[in-house]
DNA sequence: ACTTAAATTGTGTACGTACACGCAAAAATA
DNA sequence: TATTTTTGCGTGTACGTACACAATTTAAGT
């Protein structure tokens, strides 16, 4: 029922009684404007809730909007890879509207690539930036220097305390921990302690990880106050070697009814479990990887969050986009589902191009 | 990157020796065009594969393409409530591309209200039709009314056995039914019976409801063939008196370990285990209404499958609006993720606006 | 050949916006 | 007062396409 007719720059110049000429000035805001009009224009903007009609906009404008994306490369990693889709998905959105998408990889286990890939971005002259703040001090930094040339930035999957970007995409590390939790001990039934897993090698995640730790152990004190479980917390040393023995007196001598894995590894603690012949030990871990996927399906593993990068990049864009089209100011932080996924509801998952 | 060249209709009219005019006859084939220039426009054109501006396009064409949305009332029911959201969105979204949407209500108690919905429809001539087939025979009787019109149908989230629309948007119940299924199994511990509940008043829902029935079964035949459970199924009475009775008997007599409400109407079981202080159930239904939310919140419900009302009405728009402006052939069904809900996630997907 | 009808083709305007340009009025300078 | 400069504002054109209509060519009929 709204929208009836098409309202657009000249009916503002009807109403606030002057010509679209002076209304365009107002809009892009380039001056040489009276204080009258200006009041009078700005009013009826705000009181009309105008929206610029981007299909004209876009076929007048041949300026290209060129945003910069920092991401971990995707062929390097299969969670990244994911997003691939979300990049183009969003190519195929905003390119009609002049958006032009530049690609910065960098490598996850590299700090000095991720401070390349910011160089190379800037020589790219981007209208924006959106990138994934794994690393802690250099995120930090390059989002600074973004700041003071005011660029504007969007931050996503990663959150980084005590930064302020236009806005934030992801999910809330905390209470994922504490659905973790809560998963866990609904599907176990036995009386044994709980085991948190931190893989060293994700250490640059560290943040991330521990607050997911914060949830799971939150969980417990205040849904199950009046008996906490016992929790252990282990990093899992990075050599192959160190871990398996780790993970065997931990199995053979404590009496463990379910593993939370803080990262995508989960398919390494299935593997190990399913080999051990350790068996009646619930397993939930992150995101929709091949091998976490297969090791769901065989029921090695039974609860997965995912992340959804896919989208969760797609939102990034699209959220960078409407501020610099359009001008909208996002939420300082775009909360994403903390979605569960089971044996069962997996291919729901896998089919759907929805979520 | 794609685009390089702004190659257009004008291009070709000058590759083939003649006006923008002609070239225009031949692209929407409105003939009063020679054989000659015919054959040279269609040869340059293929040679040049031009792909139309459909920004232009879409700027230009100022005639409207009518919608018929026809719905279960918004208002009666918290439901359909959420799908209002949607479609807000969706106006916003195509609402440039001249997409008028007509909503025609009816109740779901109510088959001639259907009927009439669908009258005032035609009435609106619309290009496109998209409705929910919460009434079997009504529902396919009119597809096949459209069909015979050759007027295009997107139907969603109730599934039309035996209909072919040009897609259908929603989620696989008998899936879903399995999905129940496994949540109940994995967060109960004792080892008695599994109660599936269907409410008579949502007997329109027939079809839906047996299919997740037939999942829930499937799942214990398929997963756990050595030892299914005992699973009572039964239809509750629509006085409230009535069903009140048939539930004490159900669980003062059975033992009871989960129960599986195939609508929104779980809160009402909810409600009914703490009044009665039957304790221990786990139970499981459909849909954030207000109520199941509460109860949730509560731990007087364990999970919720949501059926995300909201966002399967905007893709079905969408799917519509892509059929009809871009020619797109959608795919025949597009299904939604089963989306669990516990009271840990919950407050993620209430806040979030992505999913 | 001449008129008329039919077939074919070209031209002009519009869609909503951006921006260059120029005109008018006000302000500053002479 | 005459002039230049500044400030404010309106007009015109373009973007690529669709479509109405006018203009032209060709065919048909006398």
């Amino acid at each position: 029922m709204p929208d009836k007719t098409p309202f657009g720059i000249k009916d503002i110049a009807r109403l606030a009684g002057v010509s679209i000429g002076t209304v365009d000035r107002v809009l892009h805001n380039r001056g040489r404007v009276s204080d009258e009009s200006l009041k009078k224009i700005q009013a009826v903007i705000l009181e009309t809730n105008y929206k610029p009609n981007l299909i004209a906009r876009s076929l007048v404008n041949k300026k290209k909007i060129r945003l910069a994306l920092i991401v971990p490369d995707f062929k390097h990693d299969e969670y990244w890879k994911q997003s691939q889709k979300g990049v183009d998905a969003a190519i195929h959105t905003w390119g009609v509207y002049g958006v032009e998408l530049g690609i910065f990889h960098f490598d996850l286990d590299d700090t000095q690539s991720f401070m390349k890939a910011t160089t190379k971005a800037f020589s790219f002259h981007p209208a924006g930036v959106i990138f994934v703040p794994i690393f802690y001090d250099k995120g930090l930094s390059f989002l600074k220097k973004c700041e003071e040339i005011t660029l504007p930035v969007v931050m996503f999957n990663t959150h980084l305390p005590a930064s302020q970007p236009l806005s934030f995409i992801g999910t809330d590390s905390v209470q994922s921990g504490m659905l973790a939790a809560e998963l866990l001990y609904l599907s176990s039934h036995t009386k044994g302690k709980f085991l948190v897993l931190h893989f060293d090698e994700d250490l640059k995640n560290s943040a991330h990880m521990l607050e997911k730790e914060k949830g799971f152990r939150d969980y417990f004190n205040r849904e199950h106050a009046h008996e906490v479980p016992e929790i252990i917390s282990v990093v899992l040393n990075n050599s192959s070697h160190e871990y398996q023995k780790q993970l065997i007196t931990l199995f053979k001598n404590q009496d463990i009814r379910g593993v939370f894995v803080s990262t995508s590894k989960t398919h390494v603690i299935a593997e190990f479990l399913d080999r051990e012949e350790i068996r009646g030990i619930k397993l939930l871990g992150y995101d929709l990887i091949t091998k976490n996927i297969d090791l769901l399906n065989q029921g090695l593993i039974h609860f997965l969050i995912n992340q959804n990068p896919r989208r969760q990049i797609e939102v990034a864009i699209k959220t960078m986009c409407n501020y610099l089209l359009y001008k909208t100011i996002p939420d300082i932080s775009i909360h994403f589902p903390l979605e569960i996924i089971t044996r069962t509801n997996l291919a729901s998952y896998l089919q759907s191009d929805i979520h």
